[in-house]
DNA sequence: TCTGGGGTCCTAGGACCC
DNA sequence: TCTGGGGTCCTAGGACCC
């Protein structure tokens, strides 16, 4: 049995802990630069406000009905994160991480032990509410896209209130019937209009389709898709909760940029943040994407890549600082208004098998590394920087609406007044 | 006045090589 | 009459997810 406990709009919800005012009414939150919406709690959500509008479209709509404004506040959502992930941990050995609001629970040894799946469903929920305040939906099935669509039964359909288990065929037809096949995980809206012209409208019309019509048809994927909502697991644990195979960090600047040093202290940071997943994920980089570019709907639009190769693969931010260093000149063009830029680790290599250099020492000091990276856990990432980082805040992200930060930073934690 | 997210994976097609 | 390989690497863009 699989189980996916996933965030009630995450975002919307993290910004509701610690603001009591703010919970019966509707709130949005925005992305990076206040651009788009990209979470709408429920009371917001009946009001018919969409995801990814851009925010200055939908401004005068969201004023008229007072609905309540905020800017992403990474800090918080990591922090609440990480304390939901912990009280859902307690339920079950072996769990994965699967985004900020979701994991995956595989409970491998507990078919006997736990009689009644929605009752242990509801524990989940009432400690995850306890213990932080944030609502969350629990999906059972036999299978991870079955999980992920019960998850969806749970938090979207009416009349499961939370907690939904897919596990024989009366209660996997009751809810994919009643969803939407670009509901079902890996359908997005491109499958979804071609597999409507050959009238498959529901989750469940595509799971009685013939599996190995789904992979002539469209693809390997769609084949699994199929298998797995008819229980037949296809996605073992071990290929769900497989590292990464590219890891990005990209941003658009709250404030065009022009200067070569406000461009390198941006990818310096990307690097840094590229740095710290790698490893996370305990793998090493061999080959680094590195790239800026002016606003496509600018006029002239810029956009400048470049790929750099280690000679020994590394998660060492110092080295990927210098490979920067390295390619900037080439990067960097006078007189344009970067808009963006990013660094994405492309290759990537097992830290368990690291070819070294014969004729190089080993520069990867992992002590060093480890060190940074506990500090930063610790007092808050940014606590400690590399130097080209540089401390001039002229491109962070615009944040109009920003929330405190309850929980990392002293000056903001909450205040009970009696 | 102007504003438009971020991350991951996959594939088609071009360039190049033997 | 007409036809003409196969592999690797790179890039751009599509698709999907949250």
């Amino acid at each position: 049995m699989y189980a996916l406990v996933d965030a009630i709009s995450f975002y919307a919800s993290a910004e509701k802990v610690f603001d009591p005012s703010i919970r019966n009414k509707p709130v949005v939150v925005l992305t990076n630069n206040d651009g788009c919406i990209c979470a709408v709690c429920p009371i917001a959500r009946k009001l018919g406000v969409p995801k990814f509008k851009p925010y200055f479209q939908i401004k005068n709509f969201l004023a008229q009905h007072h609905v309540v404004i905020r800017s992403s506040n990474y800090e918080l959502y990591a922090d609440l994160s990480e304390k939901m992930m912990n009280v859902v941990a307690r339920f079950c050995d072996e769990q994965y991480v699967y985004s900020i609001d979701e994991s995956f629970l595989h409970f491998k040894h507990y078919q006997t032990i736990i009689k009644d799946w929605h009752q242990y469903g509801h524990k989940i929920r009432r400690a995850v509410w306890k213990e932080t305040r944030l609502p969350v939906g629990v999906g059972f099935g036999t299978t991870p896209t079955l999980a992920k669509a019960a998850n969806h039964a749970a938090k979207k359909l009416s009349g499961y209130n939370g907690v939904a288990v897919l596990n024989d065929e009366t209660s996997i037809h009751a809810a994919l019937s009643r969803m939407a096949v670009t509901d079902v995980w890996g359908i997005g809206t491109r499958l979804g209009c071609k597999l409507k012209v050959l009238g498959i409208n529901t989750a469940w019309d595509l799971a009685q389709q013939s599996p190995q019509a789904m992979r002539k048809q469209f693809s390997v994927l769609v084949e699994r898709t199929v298998n797995e909502l008819n229980g037949v697991t296809c996605l073992s644990w071990d290929e769900v909760k497989q590292p990464k195979k590219e890891i990005f960090s990209t941003r658009s600047f709250g404030q065009r940029i022009t200067s070569i040093h406000a461009l390198s202290a941006a990818l310096t940071s990307h690097s840094v943040i590229v740095g710290r997943k790698l490893r996370q994920q305990n793998s090493l980089v061999k080959r680094l994407h590195i790239f800026a570019s002016s606003s496509p709907h600018d006029d002239n639009y810029y956009k400048k890549s470049l790929i750099y190769e280690f000679p020994v693969a590394t998660d060492n931010n110092c080295q990927l600082a210098k490979a920067i260093s390295i390619v900037l000149k080439s990067i960097y063009q006078p007189n344009v208004n970067f808009y963006r830029c990013g660094v994405g680790a492309i290759e990537l290599v097992d830290g368990n098998y690291q070819q070294p250099d014969l004729f190089m020492p080993n520069k990867n000091n992992p002590h060093l590394m480890n060190c940074f990276d506990k500090i930063n856990h610790r007092y808050g990432q940014g606590t400690m920087q590399l130097a080209g980082e540089g401390s001039s805040q002229q491109w962070q992200m615009k944040r109009y609406f920003l929330s405190p930060s309850f929980t990392s930073k002293w000056q903001d934690i909450p205040k009970i007044v009696c």
